[in-house]
DNA sequence: GTAGGGTTAG
């Protein structure tokens, strides 16, 4: 009954069975009595059962017999207390090879190698077992060649020897050995069950190696192991890492034994395969959910830019009582940072806060970045700041955040801190060189350039490059950046030359503008940007048949314009504006805040810049349309929606216009109000009528 | 009647 229970997994009910064992006093406990009892203790890891029986055993006297010895130190051993089983083995009176072996399973769990490897060559009878022991710790270590030479030098080799090589090496990335290896297993007539399969089916799936997984498929069916529920979530997993939707789909559907782990693989791998859709059928259709379930989904729609789907499915999530953990909440804190919802995601902070949740680097990290995103920069330097472990991404969070919200001096001041504890990477430098680029700096940018390539050994990517055309162009060097361009290891790419004709644009090169702009459009007819700056750059110099060119061709190629958005959140509602809106429920009022918006700027030299309206048409209209553009609509919404000290806060989806850029300055004069604007590439923190991008975006 | 191998899901 004892071991009834034990094997049941119900080591308490022993415990109490043998209580009114003991109870009855006619009932004899007898040295086969325990080593059940602290076995059941063992698979339960239940400490405190398995000292009060070692108490008992002490005072029965049975601690001479080996039987009940050796279970008492693979009892420590499992439950992590190693130094108690090596007091139980060294004081011992009698000790067989079982009692070494428990003792190395100890070491091999704590992975304690030289303590291991001291107490393997100490042996007085290795065997099998303990060898095979050897090899997985090692594995687990990464001491994969001492692992190999171990198995090379055993006499008798059995099943376990050989999957514990090959997990060896699965397990330390070198997947194609693990597969030569089976190979090798197979000719030498060992057979294979269906742990072995586990492992080389992830090494398939790793090298993404379909071929090799159906022939491993094929011959698991022959030996007629294929209904093991981990042998059918190993394959499931294997076709859906290698895109191969319809075999996982068609295993799925036959299987007889499938659990959650084959329903979370299903949903997982259709995501990676992009397949949204597909995935949430699954995920709305299985019978049971758990938070791996849950993450599955909402990181998946996070990783494919469907951020409103992942703040929902986040909501339903907790609207069924289900409390996220650290892992969701990254996916969750991501899509916050996307989306500007920076109400949800200080919700979120709270929330990790109240619950004592583990700050752990990935969450630091995304939280930081999401509250950089969201403009609020101090809040991202407090959980920056308090975050017991920084890795790379953490000060690359921090470094990009600060450079992106205008803060480019203290940016570059996190860059020298970040130096003295860990080595920048080549993120690091899009980072440091954007900070350059946001502030114009040019000299430094060309240093810290040079210091990547020399003192890091940083190859140069095109993000760099990138980062460098841009910084040349928009201080004016227009002939540097060309240069730079045509000195590029590889081909330029469209961001690269659209950031010289922005430059262009910006500094009148109508010659350059020109020759770049016509190369881009034949490069990529379908871009509507290219087609607006090269138009813009035209309608500046007044060359209007050019403009009206552009128009006809955009028109041909059906290029269309992306509408300028921008979305304003106001007591936790969000509200977007298209450029010209009247849409919106409060449109009266807002219409009477631009009038009185327009008067005052008006009083403070608003001059409205008209030189980048693309149509042809009289200045009167050409102010009306720019008085319509979608931030001024959102800033009017704010003034009359939001109350101040809280900063007016803005999201738009392309690069703010040079007009809406002065008025938002004086704006923010003339109504006493911050106004903090996150466009496509920055922030722009309007405050008492300048603002902090120093007129570089 | 005690000791050794695997993995798959975020």
């Amino acid at each position: 009954m004892l071991r009834a229970f034990v094997q049941r997994n119900q080591a308490q009910d022993s415990i109490l069975l043998y209580k009114s064992m003991l109870k009855k006093s006619f009932l004899c406990i007898d040295n086969y009595t325990y080593p059940i009892l602290i076995q059941g203790c063992a698979v339960e890891f239940a400490e405190f059962e398995g000292r009060e029986l070692h108490d008992h055993v002490v005072k029965m006297g049975y601690d001479f017999d080996v039987y009940v010895v050796n279970n008492l130190i693979y009892m420590y051993s499992v439950c992590g207390k190693v130094s108690d089983a090596r007091r139980m083995f060294d004081e011992s009176p009698v000790l067989d090879s079982v009692s070494w072996n428990s003792m190395l399973a100890g070491y091999v769990l704590t992975g304690s190698v030289e303590e291991a490897k001291l107490m393997y060559n100490q042996m007085p009878k290795k065997n099998v077992i303990s060898s095979n022991s050897m090899i997985v710790l090692l594995g687990k270590k990464g001491r994969v060649s001492e692992a190999c030479q171990l198995f090379n030098g055993m006499e008798e080799k059995d099943l376990v020897s050989w999957t514990a090589l090959i997990s060896c090496y699965e397990q330390n990335g070198m997947y194609e050995e693990a597969l030569d290896l089976l190979v090798d297993m197979y000719h030498n007539g060992v057979k294979v069950d269906e742990v072995v399969a586990v492992s080389v089916l992830s090494a398939c799936a790793n090298l993404l190696n379909v071929r090799m997984g159906e022939s491993i498929h094929g011959l698991f069916i022959r030996i007629g192991l294929e209904s093991y529920v981990n042998l059918q979530n190993a394959l499931i997993y294997m076709y859906l890492r290698c895109g191969d939707v319809l075999a996982a789909q068609k295993l799925f559907d036959i299987g007889f034994c499938l659990d959650l782990i084959s329903w979370n693989s299903m949903i997982s791998g259709h995501l990676k395969c992009g397949l949204v859709e597909k995935a949430r059928e699954l995920f709305d259709t299985m019978p049971e959910r758990d938070l791996v379930s849950w993450s599955a989904m909402i990181s998946g729609y996070t990783q494919l830019d469907r951020y409103p789907e992942t703040l929902a499915l986040f909501y339903d999530m907790q609207h069924e009582g289900i409390e996220p953990d650290e892992t969701i909440l990254v996916s969750v804190i991501s899509a916050c940072a996307h989306v500007g919802a920076l109400e949800q995601g200080k919700w979120i902070d709270a929330y990790i806060q109240k619950n004592g949740l583990k700050v752990n680097m990935i969450l630091g990290t995304t939280l930081t970045d999401m509250y950089m995103k969201c403009g609020c920069v101090e809040n991202a330097m407090q959980v920056f700041y308090g975050m017991e472990e920084r890795g790379i991404s953490s000060w690359n969070a921090a470094i990009l955040g600060l450079a992106m919200n205008g803060q480019v001096e203290r940016s570059l001041e996190i860059f020298e801190e970040m130096k003295k504890c860990v080595v920048p990477n080549e993120i690091t430098f899009v980072a440091v060189l954007g900070a350059c680029r946001h502030m114009g700096l040019v000299e430094e940018g060309r240093q810290y350039f040079d210091a990547m390539v020399k003192e890091y050994n940083i190859e140069p990517n095109i993000k760099h490059y990138g980062c460098m055309v841009d910084l040349l162009g928009r201080a004016g060097l227009l002939k540097d950046a060309e240069e730079l361009i045509d000195s590029m290891p590889m081909t330029p790419d469209v961001a690269t030359w659209g950031a010289l004709l922005g430059a262009c644009k910006k500094h009148g090169d109508k010659e350059m503008g020109e020759r770049i702009g016509r190369k881009l459009i034949e490069f990529q007819p379908e871009h509507d940007g290219f087609h607006v700056l090269l138009s813009n750059i035209y309608a500046s110099k007044g060359n209007w048949a050019n403009v009206l060119e552009i128009r006809e061709m955009m028109m041909r190629q059906d290029v269309v314009k992306i509408p300028g958005c921008s979305m304003i959140e106001a007591n936790g509602v969000a509200h977007e504006f298209l450029a010209g809106d009247r849409s919106h429920p409060r449109i009266n009022e807002i219409e009477d805040m631009l009038e009185d918006m327009f008067t005052r700027l008006k009083i403070l030299g608003y001059a409205p810049s008209t030189d980048e309206v693309l149509l042809d048409i009289d200045e009167e209209e050409k102010e009306t349309n720019l008085f319509r553009h979608s931030e001024k609509l959102a800033i009017a919404f704010g003034l009359i929606a939001t109350s101040p000290p809280a900063p007016i806060r803005i999201i738009k989806n392309l690069r703010i216009c040079n007009d809406c850029h002065a008025a938002a300055k004086l704006i923010s004069k003339a109504f006493d109000r911050e106004i903090v604007v996150r466009d496509r590439h920055r922030f722009h923190h309007f405050k008492h009528g300048s603002c902090s991008c120093m007129e570089y975006w």
